[in-house]
DNA sequence: AAGTCGGGGGA
DNA sequence: TCCCCAGACTT
């Protein structure tokens, strides 16, 4: 008889990729990928991958790292509460002088919940426990016909429990594999191949022709406005930079010293609002007008100031860094394509002074 | 239960 | 443009 998770396996063996943490048992290795890995491709989250292993080959390593180091080495990748967390975790691990090794135990480790607590039991601990993520959502969801989106709890409980009564006590690890790269290959959210699809025929979805509107999908949130009005204060060779705090994006990442409006602002509007001890020195250099950067949930209209200064003056709360230093400071993508696009960080003068 | 947290690749 | 990605945390 052909059981499931023999037709996964099978499947598995022929179509499966060939990725640098299916190799490893090593458990902050695999911790490291599927932190990296939420909600972001394997192919985004590749060299990332490689980056963190190489700069801290052990927990310990990245534990004694500054959190700056760690935002630094992630910056690009997005979610940065997961680099934020992720250094916690390590931390966290080398004070229990033992790495956890129980999902429930895992489960504790700041920025580890459900699906990776079980993805790294499994894999570096061969806990019998199956994992549940967007791919093995869909495509259990379809094969069930769960008419849901991929936050309904009550579907994940009923889906959780059918894989708990087909997962194979031995080898869960490949069956859990098995699961995501089905999902993610054969049973993809476009277009799935459900012709030459090797459970078709076990398939409710299939058999109903309700495969392509499940999973059922939510109604995406509206993305806010925000107006940031940067400031790119310049003298002798050196930049004027700020901290972000919390409760907003890009906690603990720099940026320039920033002007937010809640409507889009002119120059002759933005004049006024720049602060005193910056203008009264300054002479005005080029404006960059908006550029739109979108994130999940909101929508940024970013402009750009140049204020050369004559002398360096101290501001509250903010620093100067030479150019040559920018890149030890993690910037959001908004503000590093603003250095790419002029050369600021090859340390030169940028292009447009 | 709903809102928030990035960024990019592909259709 | 829209969709969605090896989700977790806060409110």
């Amino acid at each position: 008889m052909n059981t499931i998770p023999n037709t996964l396996i099978d499947w598995y063996t022929a179509h499966r990729r060939d990725l640098p943490w299916r190799k490893t048992k090593d458990p902050y290795a695999i911790l490291l990928s599927e932190i990296i890995l939420q909600q972001t491709r394997v192919d985004q989250g590749l060299d990332y991958y490689h980056r963190f292993l190489e700069t801290f080959p052990e927990v310990s390593d990245l534990a004694s790292a500054s959190e700056q180091e760690v935002l630094n080495l992630w910056q690009g990748l997005g979610y940065y509460s997961r680099a934020r967390n992720l250094h916690k975790a390590a931390k966290r691990i080398v004070e229990l002088n033992s790495f956890p090794d129980t999902s429930s135990e895992l489960l504790k480790l700041p920025g580890v919940g459900p699906y990776t607590s079980a993805a790294i039991a499994s894999f570096a601990f061969d806990e019998v426990i199956p994992v549940l993520d967007g791919n093995v959502f869909r495509f259990i969801a379809r094969l069930l016909c769960i008419e849901a989106d991929p936050s309904n709890e009550q579907a994940k409980k009923v889906i959780r429990t059918f894989l708990e009564s087909i997962i194979p006590k031995e080898d869960a690890a490949s069956f859990n594999q098995a699961l995501m790269e089905f999902g993610s290959l054969q049973c993809k959210p476009q277009k799935p191949n459900c012709e030459t699809c090797p459970l078709n025929s076990e398939c409710i979805a299939f058999k109903q022709s309700k495969v392509s509107s499940i999973p059922l999908k939510k109604e995406k949130p509206k993305r806010r406005k925000r107006y940031f009005n940067y400031l790119v204060v310049l003298e002798n060779g050196k930049i004027l930079v700020q901290q972000r705090g919390g409760a907003d994006i890009w906690e603990n990442m720099f940026e320039f010293p920033l002007i937010e409006s809640l409507e889009a602002l002119d120059i002759e509007d933005l004049a006024p609002l720049i602060p005193n001890d910056i203008l009264k020195n300054a002479s005005v250099g080029r404006y960059f007008r908006r550029k739109k950067h979108l994130l999940s949930h909101q929508e940024i209209y970013s402009t750009f100031l140049v204020l050369n200064l004559d002398k360096e003056v101290s501001i509250e709360g903010k620093k100067w860094i030479p150019f040559a230093e920018l890149e030890d400071h993690p910037f959001p993508r908004i503000i590093d394509k603003f250095l790419e696009e002029n050369s600021l960080l090859e340390g030169k003068n940028p292009r447009f002074v």
